[in-house]
DNA sequence: TTGTATGCGTTATCAG
DNA sequence: CTGATAACGCATACAA
């Protein structure tokens, strides 16, 4: 039996209507109802217009559980990130929703919390929601990739963006993270930095490890040294980043620019520099990496690279629609990556009347603007 | 007919296996496999264990789609908020996400845009997708709320957060915000100000016109005389904070505190303050709103109030699962005010036994290490 | 152009 | 304890 409320209803409580209704109220067959209200072909526009009319007077919602139920497909992507917090993957989060949104898609949002078990967890409820597609950024635990097997087993869509599976059978989108550090790096040249050491992160993590070669192929460009020493690795936090930079100043020759694969990295620097009474960037450029939102409030600011977080969703998500589209059919597997966007602010412009025109850097003010509206109320 | 594909499958497909094709391998009754699967009073012990290793073999997914068909509810939370960015929304959908999976449910996640006309459309979406319940926070353009009373009319489960409906007939978490306000000023108090400014956001908003209460409520119990010429009102925005420290700090009396209603405020006046060659806190003690990441990395760190983004998604889902649980039984209509807390960081502290156990403000270590954690892979 | 009939996968009811 | 059956709301193959 129907699970609809026998017992009297509250007060104003008004009970959806179904196709049947509809059918029945205009006396007509649901086939009728079903083909006005999806715009098929083979339906008298009269007709049409009496079921759309007669749809909203009941203020009709199409059940979109049995639609799909009969289609043996939702209009839900599925989305398995590690966390929702810090600045990248709410904005990644924001483009895919807003992508698949405007292609009449929803997302059903998982987090990993940087587990497997949990990521497998993830992938089995998404799969059990019967949802169109996939779109997954692997958590950090992930070394063992069978249960992405099983989803393309069952011909489910999947794409990964970000922290993906490496290899040129799985559909990806990241961020040119090697032509970021190049980028970044030849910027310091042009600024006339001839001694350009590098705040590296673990190197068993690809961006990291990506970020330093395209230091190195900057350098190489540039015919200046490689020299190792000018390299300090650290795990990418503030503290350790003011260490290597004590280290580097205090070195026979110190460096006169730094690339920091990471904003904290750079942070850290400035504020070693900055204690140790020298001056960014005169004394020592900086350049950062990820476009933290607190690279527009030091004193200097800080360059660094944008990672096109929305960019990456929307790019996923369109990726993810052809993959849906294609059906099962063959489809050449893709990986796009994405060009990084240099963001030039004074904690590296040397040249006065570049800088000048940098002071105000509009980029930065539009960023510190959109930050302080999506806090809270503001 | 079933669009079930009949064209030859993919090499490696697996096609997915249902209830009856286990009642029909088992030679049973797909009720005997429903209620063994569901954990059934009336199930033998003996047939349970056959058929979830039956289950396990085949990999069987239960379909949520038609199970949710079949009971009229389905085990998904819809969300609406104006966007995922920023600091406070991403934490709170956070905190959503792990409430809503911890208790069996899923998240589908909406934005808004700040666009009435799209909050509305998303509350129709997510009546379609017969969400069993709905987390929202307002859109900045709602001024009408007639949607909401359709999601009433039609017994869904609704819990607004953040930006509420007023009124006690509605279900809401929020922010104590003038608790926030008050606790703030209290602090520069005991830290021996005697002048407090207070750079406020637009009063029409209500976290704003809330902080600036409790600013008002600890200067009247503290005795202090509450003086408009020390108020002044801004977009929250860090140019004009600054515009602003610059008035106050050329008025005759000079403050020797400022409660900003916000962090970007309290960021342009440590900014003026320094501008001018005085010193934060020992001449002007500087306190902010919302802990946002950069207070952490400026010099000195930026004395804030937490707005407790995680508790307050796990609160509104705690409400709305008991909504969903009393399954349109009279309910009493519930507001909870979350308590802020007190980060007391360099910028305000002047006693310095104190001070000097907070140089390393431990609280703020541990920020940015979450924050470094989270930003791309770091 | 419209109608009839059936099934998507699950669960609730009722009878054994 | 188990089984047969109907129904949830929709979409389609097929007949008219």
């Amino acid at each position: 039996m129907a699970p609809r409320k026998k017992q009297a209803p509250e007060p104003n409580t008004t009970i959806p209507v179904s196709m049947a209704d509809l059918a029945r109220e205009l006396g007509v067959s649901m086939t009728t109802i079903s083909r006005a209200l999806s715009d098929h072909y083979s339906i008298g526009p009269a007709m049409k217009q009496k079921v759309l009319k007669l749809a909203k007077k009941y203020n009709y919602q199409p059940n979109r559980l049995a639609s799909a139920l009969r289609k043996g497909k939702s209009q839900l992507l599925g989305i398995v990130v590690p966390y929702i917090e810090g600045r990248f993957f709410p904005s990644v989060v924001h483009g895919i929703e807003s992508a698949a949104s405007k292609a009449g898609y929803n997302v059903i949002i998982c987090q990993s919390n940087e587990d497997v078990a949990q990521e497998r967890r993830n992938l089995d409820i998404l799969l059990s929601a019967q949802v169109a597609g996939v779109l997954v950024s692997l958590s950090r635990t992930t070394r063992d990739f069978r249960h992405f097997e099983k989803l393309r087993s069952r011909g489910m869509p999947l794409v990964f963006f970000d922290r993906i599976v490496e290899g040129d059978n799985v559909n990806a989108v990241v961020l040119d993270d090697q032509e970021g550090g190049y980028v970044s790096t030849r910027h310091l040249i042009e600024q006339g930095c001839r001694r350009i050491a590098h705040i590296a992160g673990p190197q068993h993590l690809n961006i990291y490890k990506n970020r330093r070669q395209g230091y190195l192929d900057a350098l190489r460009e540039a015919g200046l040294p490689e020299d190792e020493s000018l390299i300090v690795y650290t795990d990418m936090i503030q503290s350790q980043a003011i260490d290597a930079m004590r280290d580097l100043l205090a070195s026979p020759i110190p460096p006169d620019g730094v690339f920091a694969a990471g904003d904290y990295g750079a942070l850290g620097a400035l504020q070693e520099v900055h204690r140790q009474g020298l001056r960014v960037p005169q004394d020592v450029a900086i350049a950062g990496f990820s476009n933290e939102t607190f690279t527009v409030v030091t004193e200097p600011s800080i360059t660094t690279i944008d990672q096109r977080c929305e960019e990456m969703g929307q790019a996923a998500v369109r990726l993810l629609l052809e993959l849906i589209e294609a059906d099962g059919r063959p489809f050449a597997p893709r990986q796009v990556a994405l060009r990084p966007e240099l963001l030039v602010r004074n904690s590296s412009v040397r040249n006065s009347s570049v800088r000048n025109s940098l002071v105000r850097h509009p980029e930065g003010e539009r960023l510190v603007e959109a930050a302080a509206k999506a806090s809270k109320l503001a």
